[in-house]
DNA sequence: TGCACACATATTGTATACAAATTTTGAGGA
DNA sequence: TCCTCAAAATTTGTATACAATATGTGTGCA
């Protein structure tokens, strides 16, 4: 097995709880993951520790880490807060984007028109994170940033669903969402503060029905529910 | 010497940080640090890398931890978010509040006004901290509550300067801050969102001025600057 | 004096052993 | 069969030894 830094480390656990790879609440056993990654406890612990001040995981006394939750409570002041940290990220991108980020823009758009024409869902949900961390960055602004670090977070897990469209009227959202991406970065490229505000919203609204049924999955059949998955929330 | 647990630690060096007795910039050695709480390297590692995701501290590889430095360029963007923020937390806080929340704050506003009547300026600071931190809880808001957290932060920091009067206009002020507080737990007691977003930049024009000056320190004369210290920024 | 390089010192990073806590297991009794 | 409780197994927390990296110091040379 190949041999992992801590950085490493560090990233491809960032890749594995954005991808759902490793599910919210999934319990993380630290003697497996050191193992995983090859490592000794001491430096897979400092990258837990470190995880859990980003908000990837939680961790308690005596108790271990877990990959973060999603609850039903939490997710409601999720669409609460999203469009306005988003809209005013867009705003300050535009007026602090550097050509070099515009650049990596742009090729963070290709990847993710190509992942999201593919249905590839991880792929182009961790494609559409990079795009807007890209804004984050150019927007330079630490303290809202750090709002949307968390916000991405559960965005990006949920938006797997988004990307893995059902029936051909939701692929049409799909080509719709890369449309919004490219006027997005034409705003960006423009320095248009006011326009890049007004695209976020309709940007939102093409994926919050999909993303709601997420949150609240189709209700079974009342006589086949099971008790045995309540464990986790979603 | 008394023992501290981790917990402990960590509560003890953001309180440190937050009243600058860790200067912004200062080198965290960490056998000084794991020598003065009794503790081996191990534990106290994990707490400043859970530091550095709270954003208190920053780390470099092979390089060890710094205590946050508060450059002139990230405070531009304070003064930028801030009012925002604390808006829209005071407007959540009023919608969602617990009664026990509630007791909690008016306990925080007394120890706030003692101190700041008594220009204890560490301890006013780190009152205002905590009342601020409470109104955050009852917003139970997780994604704005990350960049609050943020801003709270270098915000005790600067605030030192605004409770160590140095003319009597500016004891009115601390007065008048402390009737702000009180205006706000009567708006959040009553619900009405309205009213506390309108307190909030009333709240920050009473202390822009002062704060402003610790990042933009009064100018030297020019024939007795020293370029020595220019090397942490602030 | 000024610079380059090697060596000594100090500091950070990792592995491992052991201690403490939690969870699981199962035997005994009602 | 179900509950209780204690012992075993598992898992997390901490200390310490050692490895790797960075920093400081001094010597030789131009």
């Amino acid at each position: 097995m190949e041999r992992y830094t801590k950085l490493d480390c560090l990233i491809d656990l960032r890749r594995r709880i954005l991808s759902t790879e490793l599910k919210p609440g999934h319990d993380l056993d630290e003697a497996r993951l050191s193992d995983y990654y090859s490592m000794s406890r001491t430096p897979l612990r400092e990258v837990l520790q470190r995880l859990q001040g980003e908000g990837y995981v939680v961790m308690s006394e005596n108790r271990g880490a877990k990959v973060a939750s999603m609850d039903i409570e939490v997710l409601r002041t999720f669409f609460q807060t999203a469009p306005m940290v988003y809209a005013n990220i867009a705003r300050l991108a535009c007026e602090n984007r550097t050509s070099a980020q515009l650049d990596a823009l742009k090729q963070a758009q290709i990847g993710f028109a190509k992942a999201a024409k593919l249905s590839d869902a991880a792929e182009a949900a961790l494609a559409n994170h990079t795009f807007h961390a890209i804004i984050g960055d150019m927007a330079s602004n630490t303290y809202l940033l750090a709002s949307l670090a968390r916000l991405q977070i559960d965005h990006t897990r949920m938006s797997q669903t988004f990307y893995r469209p059902a029936a051909p009227a939701e692929t049409m959202l799909v080509l719709k969402a890369i449309e919004q991406h490219d006027a997005m970065i034409a705003a960006i490229e423009a320095g248009e503060g006011a326009l890049a505000i007004d695209l976020t919203p309709q940007h939102w609204d093409l994926s919050r029905d999909r993303m709601e049924r997420y949150v609240r999955a189709d209700p079974l059949p009342v006589d086949v529910i099971s008790l045995k998955d309540n464990s986790n929330a979603i």
